[in-house]
DNA sequence: CTGTATCCGCATTGATACTG
DNA sequence: CAGTATCAATGCGGATACAG
C-alpha cells in the first residue's frame, strides 16, 4: 500500500504501523458516503440539514456516523453555535481539502471514462 | 457530483444520467477492495492467486466479486488462457490506470496526513 | 487453478422514537 | 435543529463444497 514510500526505512515498526493505519484509512474513507460528503462540502461550510438535503439518499444516522468518522480522522471540523435551536457548521479542515482534491480527481475521471464505461458495461452484461 | 463539469450542458438528460453514473461508480469502486486491488495490480500483471496473496485479508469470493466488477466497469482486464490447470491474467486497462494514479493520490494523502490522523484520533477518543 | 453456488452469522442500515 | 438510542431487516462477507 504505502510500502513503496516507506521502502528502506531504519524502522521496521513503522513501516508496519503506517501500512495498518493506512489500511484502517482506507476502510473508514473508501466509501461512497464519505466522498460525497467530502465532495458536497467542498469549500463551504454547511449544517448538518443543508448537507443531508445536498446529498441525496443518505439517512439521518449514515450521515450523523459518517461525520463523526470524518471529524475523528481530522477531515471535517465541527463547530456548536450554543443557541436555541442548535446550529452545527461542518467544514473541510486543510487535510480534508486535500482529501478532496483525490476524490474530485475521481469525479473527473469518471465524467472523462462515462462512455467507456458505459460502453463496457454493455459489452459485459451481453 | 460531477455537476459542476456539466453545467450549462444543452442536454439536462445527460446530467442526470451522467450524475446517476457517476454515483453508481462511486458505490462500486469506492470501497477498500476495489481500491487495494487496483493500488497492487499497478502496472503488473497477476493472476487471481497472485492477486489473492498480494490483497492481503482478501476472500475467495471478494475478490471474485470485485474483479468482475472491476472487469464490468472496464478497469480491468481478464484474460483465460485455455490450459490445464487454468491461468488467468489480470491487468489494468487504459481506464483502470488512470484511476490508479487518484487511488495512489490518496495513498500519498495518506502518509502525508499520518501523524495528523494519529493525533486527531486521539484528541477525538479523549 | 479459477470460479460458481450455497448456507449462515454478523454487521450495517433505515425507521422510529426520544432528548437537549 | 442536531443528535442519540433502539430495534428489525436485509444484505454483506466468510466458510465450505463442488465443478471445469
Amino acid at each position: 500500500m504505502v510500502t513503496k514510500q516507506f521502502k528502506g526505512s531504519p524502522e521496521d515498526a513503522d513501516l508496519t504501523r503506517a501500512d495498518s493505519l493506512a489500511r484502517e484509512i482506507f476502510s473508514d474513507v473508501a466509501n461512497k458516503w464519505a466522498f460525497l460528503i467530502i465532495e458536497f462540502l467542498g469549500e463551504r461550510t454547511l449544517r448538518f440539514t443543508e448537507l443531508r438535503n445536498e446529498v441525496e439518499g443518505i439517512s439521518h444516522k449514515m450521515l450523523t456516523q459518517n461525520l463523526r468518522m470524518l471529524e475523528r480522522n481530522g477531515l471535517v471540523e465541527r463547530t456548536v453555535h450554543p443557541t436555541v435551536p442548535p446550529r452545527v457548521d461542518y467544514t473541510l479542515t486543510e487535510p480534508g481539502q486535500a482529501l478532496r482534491a483525490t476524490v474530485n480527481g475521481m469525479c473527473d475521471w469518471t465524467s472523462r471514462y462515462l462512455v467507456d464505461i458505459e460502453a463496457s458495461r454493455r459489452r459485459f452484461d451481453a
